[in-house]
DNA sequence: CTTGTTGCAAATCGTTTGCAGGACA
DNA sequence: TGTCCTGCAAACGATTTGCAACAAG
């Protein structure tokens, strides 16, 4: 059921044109990078992973920005922030929402797919790590500005 | 039962003194403000505030930034971050444990008194917010770092 | 005194913007 | 072609750092 990096690559090739973007050879590589490899990443390790891999072209750290914005707006990507003044970006992918536990040491990142405002307390014990501290914040349009 | 300005800021000396940290004018007004005036503020509103009450000499923003960064070692004050790439400060109350809700637009920020990790799920439409998100990220040490 | 603090200037870091040339549809 | 994208350079805003003058204990 694995799909190949062929298959992703082509799967990508699509979104971004039922997007209505062009096909560029900077967002291929962004995202073909983010769908193979697993995130979340900066906007300079993913600069970075693409240098890596050299099978394309080197892009420009600040189309690595554009795209991922623009990547974001239209859902095929999600930031996340982890207060440390750099953001985060990864796939979407539909039905899977998640969150995340770092590491306050080596900041190891992983998956938690249990989500609070579900309903049940999290069993984080079952982790393995300690001394656990989360960051939550809100966001909405207030009564006022709802008119 | 509310304490007058004066007395928190006699309240405010003694922690500092308990902290082992020199009183300084600085450290004053800053932990002052935060007191007295309803947050989470960012280093820079602190700094407008500081200078906008004349009450006290100007400081400096770096001074600013360096009290805060003190004050949150010492559990004086607790950080936010609201992912818009700044840091905002609030004096921490003991056994008040709380969250926050920002306006996408004005925002307007509310405290949340209710924490999901508690047990039960939030009854947020309540405050009459609309089109609620949140942030949520876990911070802990990892098997590995433990040792 | 003498160590912790401050102010000032300058550096850093992540990110954004302006603009001209270049690539997709 | 015409518009969307990209690269480069430069601007930006929040935060940090180096260093010498200064003030609290």
């Amino acid at each position: 059921m694995a799909k190949s990096a062929k298959d992703k690559d082509k799967q990508i090739d699509q979104k971004l044109r039922a997007a209505g973007l062009k096909v560029t050879q900077a967002r291929l590589s962004i995202l073909s990078i983010l769908s193979q490899k697993h995130g979340p990443f900066s906007a300079d390790e993913i600069y970075q992973l693409v240098h890596a891999s050299k099978k394309t072209a080197a892009i420009d750290k600040v189309t690595v920005y554009r795209c991922l914005t623009k990547f974001e707006e239209l859902g095929l990507v999600s930031a996340c922030d982890f207060g440390d003044g750099t953001a985060r970006y990864e796939i979407k992918h539909e039905d899977h929402h998640h969150h995340h536990l770092i590491c306050r040491i080596c900041k190891r990142i992983e998956e938690i797919p249990l989500c609070p405002m579900d309903d049940i307390p999290l069993r984080l014990p079952k982790t393995g790590y300690k001394d656990i501290s989360h960051r939550l914040e809100f966001f909405g349009i207030c009564p006022k500005c709802s008119e």
